[in-house]
DNA sequence: CGGAATTTGTTTAGCGGTTGAATTATTTGA
DNA sequence: TCAAATAATTCAACCGCTAAACAAATTCCG
């Protein structure tokens, strides 16, 4: 109970837009002042909350002390394994990020060990940076492009051409060893930092995660969706033709065989050089994008026919491209969506840059002990 | 504190096998006998637990006293609006179907006023019937084959041809109009009744329900999965084919062209005795049903992509066709289902007969009322 | 047959945590 | 300078759970 109302309080401050007061925070949780006292003076003991220097009000009465999340609290290292590039940051406990590195490396020529090697190295070093800057890194989250087992078992991520990769055994015992880190999906975690990306409040949808291959993070109600064992969000093997080309999983007409990055780069450069052509020639990008958006726009309308979500978000390379995609499947969607007659569907590129899932992974190591302080409190 | 204790309490009692002793409950919960006894007097009082007899026991000590769910505690009544049927039942707190009523008339060429007018009188009729035997009904549920709003509007009903249709409003004024009734989605109630049929420990499934529609329930970790605003799981609009025959709902390729009803009927008479025929002649059966259940396999695969879940139930007039449906429905799936590489998917004929949903709606109006005995206690 | 052992269920004192009212602290405004 | 207003703390009361002792009802075994 004590932890339950822990958790509320701290909810209430992050929530706030101004630093509020003790009464405030008790007004708007329903507990009384003596209780939120005593709660935020615990949280406060922490290191999760300070306090600030009363803010200007009109009106008499004693002046308020603002409560805001503790900036030197706690800060989360997230990291992300993708297939042409390693990334990392560090976020504190308000989400800001303080310190990120991205190395540009193509992956696939390295093995599993080299490249978890590599990636361990960037987060203590960017550890070591924001030691320095006076934070300490209480757990590290990695994304990868693949299917994860809560254990930290990587099944499978086909564009790196792994499987069954213990990611998480490997990491313990590497320079990030002490720490608690957990390994999700790529596009669940990018999925996390759009959610928290300032302010406008998307409610739910579908993150769209097109790298070389196209991923999906579920967001419902605010909570990532994972599905029964945490495998959901495979919209690159979604079927738009029963019987299109063959697809890298073995299936005929995946959705990554008309959308995917090599699809939409045939004969152009690959990698980001033939992305910036694609950009640049209008001509082109009208010519080849609006048919990859059709089949997006099909794949998708099946998705939301099932998860009833209202809203799109094009991220990864789709984010750039999304004026000459977003149109098609629109379309597409208005066409096949049943409660579109009714509740038109938003489909709109990401407010998110590169490297969103690294954002979204250190952000979900914070959000993790904000929502369980009791727990990071006990140590 | 105490609601949520009591709860759990009532959860444990209608968990076990045999009926349990407190200390038993006390012992699976955590909870100690003290707090536990407090808690059952309580739930006895209310009428939501009652006391047996001992079961005979071996070894020695003081005999205990059996905890069952109370069998003439408050019940439930379930309501089901379906194309050609009009169906109810009485279910009492255990789960137990106590009377049963199905109307078997064809609803197209009637009002939604007439409909739920009649829906209503056997609903009236039923809750008599439950009185005569002592069970005070406490609530209600609508099953109709369409899209609901929370408030319990009936957007769309595309087989009746309803569209916006105030269904709460309508029966508050009718012979129900004390009770509390909510309305809900046919396919999402037929999937609590699955997931709540004897026995069979299914944790995550999707159940597809095959009548004039196909619709689909999805349970998630035994609970009803209902996406953001409760309009999930429109199977029958999940494309199969971009360019395949035109959908009664305007796009094209929809897996209604290929496996509903009329679809699997074509040529033959229209409803039970079309299928009748179907499920007699295996030389038809074998010629017709595999190719739509080809097309049930293409729409779920992406499905279950997208949802990671490893069960599919086939219900409605699926059901009885699944020995002809089910070997296509699975070879689809394991060829185009990512996950199903290192973990199998299943699929099974529904254990449910007719009117599954007017049972799973009677099953929810009870189970309301044990996820909340504070709640009802109250009163 | 009768007492010890055993298990169930209740009683009682104590404790953590919340509430509500009273109290103290700090400012504005007349 | 003092009253009004608002913020935060203190303190007694209370609710619900726990732990341990106790009462009740049965079996085991000499």
């Amino acid at each position: 109970m004590r932890a339950h109302n822990l958790a509320l309080v701290l909810r209430q401050v992050a929530a706030a837009h101004r630093p509020p007061s003790r009464a405030d925070v008790a007004a708007s949780t329903g507990l009384t002042r003596a209780t939120v006292s005593a709660l935020v003076d615990d949280l406060v003991g922490g290191g999760l909350l300070a306090e600030v220097g009363p803010a200007p009000r009109a009106g008499a009465g004693r002046p308020a002390v603002g409560l805001v999340l503790h900036a030197y609290g706690p800060a989360g290292l997230g990291l992300e394994i993708n297939v042409d590039y390693l990334a990392g940051c560090v976020v504190d406990l308000t989400g800001t990020v303080r310190h990120r590195a991205v190395l540009h490396v193509d992956q696939r020529p390295l093995s599993p060990d080299t490249v978890l090697a590599a990636v361990a190295d960037l987060g203590a070093q960017l550890r070591t940076e924001a030691a320095a800057a006076g934070r300490v890194v209480a757990g590290a989250a990695l994304a990868v492009p693949g299917l994860v087992s809560g254990t930290g078992l990587i099944h499978r991520a086909p564009n790196l051409a792994w499987h069954d990769v213990d990611a998480a055994g490997t990491l313990a015992g590497g320079p990030l060893g002490d720490l608690p880190v957990t390994i999700d999906n790529e596009a669940n975690l990018a999925a996390l930092a759009e959610l928290h990306a300032d302010g406008q409040g998307l409610d739910s949808f579908v993150y769209v995660s097109g790298e070389i291959g196209i991923g999906a993070g579920i967001v419902l109600h605010r909570d990532l969706f994972r599905g029964a064992r945490g495998w959901s969000g495979e919209l690159g093997h979604v079927c738009v033709r029963p019987d299109g080309p063959r697809c890298r999983c073995g299936a005929l007409g995946c959705l990554e065989q008309y959308a995917g990055q090599e699809a939409l780069l045939r004969d152009l450069p690959a990698g980001e050089a033939g992305l910036a052509r694609l950009r640049a020639d209008d001509e082109l990008a009208r010519h080849r994008l609006p048919s990859a958006g059709t089949s997006l726009g099909v794949a998708l309308a099946g998705v939301v026919n099932m998860l009833d979500v209202d809203t799109v978000v094009l991220g990864g390379i789709f984010g750039p491209l999304a004026p000459w995609l977003a149109p098609s499947v629109e379309a597409e969607l208005s066409r096949r969506v049943l409660t579109s007659a009714w509740s038109p569907m938003t489909v709109r590129a990401s407010a998110l840059g590169p490297a969103a899932a690294a954002v979204g992974a250190a952000g979900a190591v914070v959000r993790d002990i904000l929502a369980e302080p009791a727990e990071w409190m006990r140590t």
